[in-house]
DNA sequence: CACCAGGTAATTC
DNA sequence: GAATTACATGGT
């Protein structure tokens, strides 16, 4: 991949990259702050800046209001240009025919290295919810408690909130922000990381058990967002969510026996093996492309 | 007006 | 332990 840096015009362009597709990635329910302001053009708050995105074509892409430090320091691992979907995309398909049709709908998706407490926060939201309301409860956390960024086009962008940032918030401003009853357990997550009992920086270490027992201490994360943390924001590609899209694609396309949400974590994870986690967005972006 | 949405915790058998 | 149910809210 080549990197050109225009510092004069706070622009990076990248030429040469291959297997991405800025609007299956950045829409198929990974992340929940880019808004799509034109054909293959995003627009996001990351690491406390406002950030556009665009893809020229297949190969070319360009970020505005982006610097080199900038760049180099979040934005080559948040979208995991470090690492080749060829050879993932090349092992996936010799497993089965249903994911082999996934990743000719959807080969175009990278798994986001995304900030962990947000991702943690974000998914917690997500429960039972639809992804519409689930990015409209974000933004209002985000634009109740995290700072000001700058304001374009008459439009504030604010960061997602640190935890210090939430110490006062309590379960009833959770709950005027329209979150419903997730309010008890994002007070709590906050509380959990506050008091020291989970520490999100030292778990970026931990093994894939030890991880996940411990971020289902937080009261509203269970198995599938554990799982989703895991994989959009631990670097860890074996983590499979299963959430109701996967169930519905498994018991189409590979068992009716498999119902229990354990059953069929334990057989994705032997069937694919340590890219798990990218079979399972292929398979998610197919199957609500599909409406199966 | 039921039913659903990237589930989980509490309750019950 | 394995199955059932309640849970906020906004959209069909």
């Amino acid at each position: 991949m080549k990197i050109i840096y225009n510092e004069a015009k706070q622009e990076v362009i990248l030429d040469q990259v291959s297997d991405f597709d800025i609007t299956q990635t950045l829409t198929c329910g990974q992340c929940f702050r880019w808004h799509e302001m034109g054909r293959h053009l995003f627009r996001g708050v990351v690491f406390g800046r406002v950030i556009d995105v665009e893809q020229l074509d297949d190969h070319t892409v360009i970020f505005y209001r982006v610097d080199r430090p900038f760049f180099e320091a979040h934005l080559v691992d948040y979208f995991d240009f470090g690492t080749d979907y060829r050879v993932i995309k090349e092992d996936l398909i010799e497993r089965d025919d249903a994911v082999k049709q996934a990743i000719a709908h959807g080969g175009g998706i990278r798994i986001l290295n995304q900030e962990p407490f947000e991702l943690l926060l974000s998914f917690i939201i997500s429960g039972n919810n639809n992804i519409p309301r689930i990015a409209k409860s974000i933004e209002a956390v985000a634009s109740a408690y995290g700072s000001l960024i700058e304001t374009i086009d008459g439009k504030a962008y604010y960061s997602f909130p640190t935890p210090d940032q939430l110490e006062t918030v309590t379960v009833e401003d959770y709950r005027q922000l329209g979150v419903g009853y997730r309010d008890k357990y994002l007070r709590d997550a906050v509380e959990t990381i506050l008091e020291g009992r989970i520490d999100l920086d030292r778990l970026l270490t931990a093994d894939y058990k030890l991880l996940k027992e411990t971020l289902m201490l937080i009261k509203g994360v269970g198995s599938k967002i554990a799982d989703c943390v895991i994989l959009f924001a631990f670097k860890n590609k074996s983590a499979f969510p299963v959430d109701t899209w996967v169930k519905k694609i498994i018991r189409t396309y590979y068992s009716e026996e498999l119902t229990k949400n354990e059953d069929i974590l334990k057989f994705a994870s032997e069937h694919f093996g340590v890219h798990a986690g990218v079979a399972q967005q292929y398979l998610f972006y197919y199957a609500r492309k599909i409406k199966l």
